[in-house]
DNA sequence: CTTACTGCAAAGACTTTGCATACTC
DNA sequence: GAGTATGCAAAGTCTTTGCAGTAAG
């Protein structure tokens, strides 16, 4: 994968580079699989930011386009980086909600959509995600 | 789509009759896709019933598998029945929020999921959404 | 030196909890 | 009558907003 350039990727969308932003693309750029607020905040403590100050850059990337906002069934708001490499779909344990990213994609499947709508004008993105049980978990016998 | 019979589902799982859980069920049962809880207290509201005994039902009945939980890209919180005729994935609007079924279904691909898979001994459910503009906001010039 | 970015305090939205009362079965 | 379901008030959690101070370009 790709290594993005925070500074670089941060000037392109006219923002600053602030040591926050950085580490968030940084953080971002590490991770292969989506985070939630609550990770993102935990793994930004050693900015010693406020959490307001978080939430803030997570909108205007998301505005802007380097990441974008998801959910899984009803866990919800994660992020993850916007790479032109393209995007995974991902699975995610029930139990202890460990996230796995599978690399295959179904953008195909959009054509299939459309056909079938009777309401829609375009199609621009979708969204695949599977639930199931980690090797971890059903070793805990549940 | 078969109808449901909501005193029948209440009593099998071992819920009483109230006139709200019964509407519920009616509601759930009347729409083809699924509802936000904003939507739910707003037609709930002829039941003149508090907004916590609404998010109460709910949980009772993701609890018992009558609905299922699920959120749409960033939007979050719909539920919708379980029926044993299947489920259907959906289409967003990205403006209006609009949702449209759509009735084919990608469980096949579960496996595939499954084979790509390096932590996850099980998958037991996907979630697939689309994302578009539907054709009144098409019209609208956005 | 301009204005984007941040911190802090407060408000806001949404959801959950506790407990007393009402209603099903 | 026993125990579920509900209403109301309150607390809790998560997220946003306003404003003044700080720092990047």
């Amino acid at each position: 994968m790709a290594k993005i350039n925070p500074e670089a990727l941060l000037h392109e969308h006219g923002f600053r580079n602030t040591p926050l932003r950085i580490g968030l693309l940084e953080l971002f750029d590490a991770q292969k699989i989506p985070l939630c607020v609550t990770d993102i905040v935990k793994k930004m403590r050693r900015y010693k930011v406020d959490t307001t100050t978080i939430y803030r850059a997570l909108d205007a990337f998301v505005e802007s386009g380097i990441i974008r906002s998801l959910s899984f069934g009803a866990e919800r708001n994660y992020y993850d980086l916007i790479r032109d490499t393209g995007h995974s779909h991902h699975i995610i344990c029930d139990y202890c909600k460990t996230i796995e990213s599978v690399p295959f994609c179904v953008r195909s499947i959009e054509t299939n959509a459309k056909q079938t709508s009777r309401l829609f004008k375009t199609i621009t993105s979708h969204q695949l995600s599977f639930n199931g049980t980690c090797k971890k978990c059903a070793r805990a016998v549940r």
